[in-house]
DNA sequence: GACTGTGAAGCCATTCACAGCT
DNA sequence: AGCTGTGAATGGCTTCACAGTC
């Protein structure tokens, strides 16, 4: 199979076209256009078409595309036609949050473990999880075959539980805060880093603000 | 004053570089390279100087640059030689990690009110933080003139939110989930849709895997 | 007539490579 | 000699514009 190099914007829109879609499809809509799903999600649309371009030909010319059908492509594109077992690291407030984010769930991502090493948060419940002590990572990510990770972790802590999760056999990880992760390669990592959002905003409110932009 | 257009990516990296060089100064690193930030953050070189650039000449050739005045220039360009106040909409599990969360404080960031109108949340206390009803809002973004603002609240409350907080005179938003806003020309958001980053995860590990990247 | 699929063009960001300082 | 600052070259993503199909 060929490999085209499809970039991580596409990827991107393509998740948000795809739930764009789940939603157009829930209220009953058959066909929807490429201009439709543009104005949907806020790009262009010769965008929307060359982001599906790259990966079949799933409209009909003069028509446009069946909602159903390219519901189901986006979801298979992005790996999702399978549930996903993820565990998260970190039981503070963030950890917290993910665990409990009702969206991962929808997109058929399950939450199977959450762990601490502070022992004021081992047994709290979250929801219907436990929180576990470490120690007991590589037990869960075994027996629910876990390949994500999210690390809900200081910053010094980081790299140790990333570690960790590699070699219990995670091969994607996203991260919060401004790490720079050291893996083997065929690990996927991808990072949150709130605080530069801030900042993007910062600037536009200021910089922009004083050069007249 | 010149307007040059800066990538977005610039100012993403201009964040990341700006708490590289506080790291370096706390621990006395007095002069430093290009390549040395770069090494630290994970750029090249030529691109730590190119995103520099845009905003002046701040290094000596042959020698490198002073970290304490880089640092300096960076929280200048970013907005951030001054504290911003922020409010946080919505007290549920998101909403009250980012009210408590450490590294924006760090920053300069000050969260002066976090509001909800679920009645079993007003009222709550979040470390020194009391979640006002939404109706409240107003006093406080006017009291200390808050010009940013989180959504962390359920996609279909999104639009109201942000249009109560544009109309008390918030310019920036950022915003959780996939929301498309609708706002003046003038206010700037930006999103962080959580889904999207897992999804570019499981993109990774089952596509390009199967098409041998 | 309407809308997709796509090569070509345009635009933007990154990398290169070297002149210019210290 | 070492490192910055930058024009030029490259690479990559987005937009254009139209041929192809229904």
């Amino acid at each position: 199979m060929k490999a085209p190099k499809i970039p991580e914007a596409t990827i991107t829109r393509l998740s948000v076209y795809s739930r764009f879609l789940e939603r157009m499809d829930r209220q009953g809509v058959v066909t929807i256009s490429s201009g439709e799903i543009a104005e949907g999600v806020g790009v262009s649309p010769a965008q929307v078409r060359k982001d599906l371009a790259y990966f079949g030909e799933f409209g009909t010319r003069g028509v446009g595309y069946n909602v159903k059908d390219l519901m189901r492509y986006t979801l298979k594109i992005l790996g999702l036609t399978r549930p996903w077992t993820v565990v998260v690291v970190g039981a503070g407030n963030l950890g917290t949050a993910l665990s409990t984010y009702k969206g991962f769930r929808d997109r058929g991502f399950y939450i199977v473990g959450v762990f601490d090493n502070d022992l004021t948060k081992i047994g709290k419940r979250i929801q219907d999880l436990e929180v576990y002590p470490l120690e007991k990572l590589p037990e869960i990510v075994a027996r629910h075959g876990v390949k994500i990770g999210i690390l809900a972790v200081p910053g010094e802590a980081a790299q140790e539980v990333a570690d960790l999760l590699v070699q219990n056999g995670v091969e994607a990880l996203l991260t919060f805060g401004a790490v720079v992760l050291n893996v083997p390669e065929h690990v996927v990592v991808r990072n949150v880093d709130l605080s530069v959002k801030l900042e993007i905003l910062t600037f536009n409110l200021s910089f922009r603000a004083s050069h007249g932009l």
